[in-house]
DNA sequence: GCATATACGAGACTGCAGTCCACAAACAAT
DNA sequence: ATTGTTTGTGGACTGCAGTCTCGTATATGC
């Protein structure tokens, strides 16, 4: 696991990588996934062709990165205290902060469709730890009694996130009215926390 | 509307279309959207380049007409039979298709991403239908009382759609119990009438 | 110093989607 | 029959992602 095991041979510009993150986040924020060419990003970030393929198995892959290394904190519910507010506030945080990069966002969905091992590490980095915070949450709200005992988080999850793919996909607005629509859309109105 | 004037000029193969479809579905279908070439499709219609591009403007929109020529009648509900049913078979018969088709899908829903024009015609032909049919169905069911009045029929479209998204584009198996979850899932627990 | 191993830049190369062109074939109008 | 128009074929061409090779630079170990 140790990284720092100096192996014979020239060692890694460790400037090259982070320089090719910058340029490809910056260009493809600027003008689109599908119109930044690999020539521009290596050209940019000053580098050569196969230092990108000797760190990125693909363009995507390197876009992926960029846009995703930091994955952010999952948020603490204390025990007790009302989970649909924090529910729908990270919902809405979610859709802002794919507002900024959806068009990037929605290149790299598309990109793992056609690469599997692309997939894969798109899942790891970005899916699944965002599933996990939103059954995290609804399993709290279940354990707390504020969802009935046979909600079902799997499904819910699910649609939740579905939803805002779908939008998304489909070039539609992600407004945080979407957002607590959905949740009102799952939680069941009995249970619902009348606070106001 | 009217597509039989006579112009002149060399009439069109009227049989270089249905070959061009015929042979992409076979060839993606059997091999997927990423390993199937324009040029095997061309040599496999046994037509030349020029006549496919005639037609349509790429690879996916050639694809996605091959696969969605057939939209599928809406299912019809008698007023007064109860719509949940009818809700559930219907998701299902679509998982099922697309659990035979969903490799090829994913590959359009991802060229969709990269190419605007090919999203509003995938959004015409394949996706606001099937949002038409769902939104038809539920509204019957509020029309009738199976659901409560102000229940939000465009957000638990959405999400219905959404929810097989995320599993398809996530690689996840289209099963017929996740679409009778996912029905549960919105569809309020006792809801003969009304709350409050 | 010398051998070995790895990284680097530069650029050639492959395969593909999509465009473009020249010429042939099939029609309508005259 | 001639002209004009549209489609067909075949193939050249462009631009891009990703691979590969070569000469060179920079490290470790002896």
């Amino acid at each position: 696991m140790n990284e720092d095991v100096k192996s014979a041979g020239r060692p890694r510009d460790d400037g090259a990588g982070p320089a090719l993150k910058d340029a490809a986040r910056r260009l493809v924020r600027e003008h689109g996934y599908g119109a930044v060419s690999i020539g521009q990003i290596i050209a940019a970030a000053g580098v050569s062709r196969q230092t990108l393929y000797r760190r990125w198995d693909s363009k995507a892959d390197l876009v992926l990165e960029a846009f995703f290394d930091s994955a952010g904190a999952p948020p603490q519910v204390p025990p007790g205290a009302p989970v649909r507010p924090v529910l729908e506030t990270f919902l809405v945080q979610i859709f802002r902060h794919l507002d900024r990069d959806g068009g990037a966002i929605r290149n790299l969905i598309a990109s793992a469709q056609t690469d599997p091992a692309f997939l894969t590490g798109f899942r790891r980095n970005f899916v699944i730890p965002r599933e996990d915070m939103v059954t995290g949450l609804l399993a709290r709200a279940v354990a707390d009694g504020q969802l009935p005992p046979g909600f079902d988080i799997a499904t819910a999850t699910q649609m939740l996130h579905g939803g805002f793919w779908y939008r998304m996909l489909n070039g539609q607005p992600l407004t945080d009215g979407f957002a607590r629509a959905m949740v009102a859309a799952i939680w069941p109105p009995e249970t619902a926390v009348s606070r106001r």
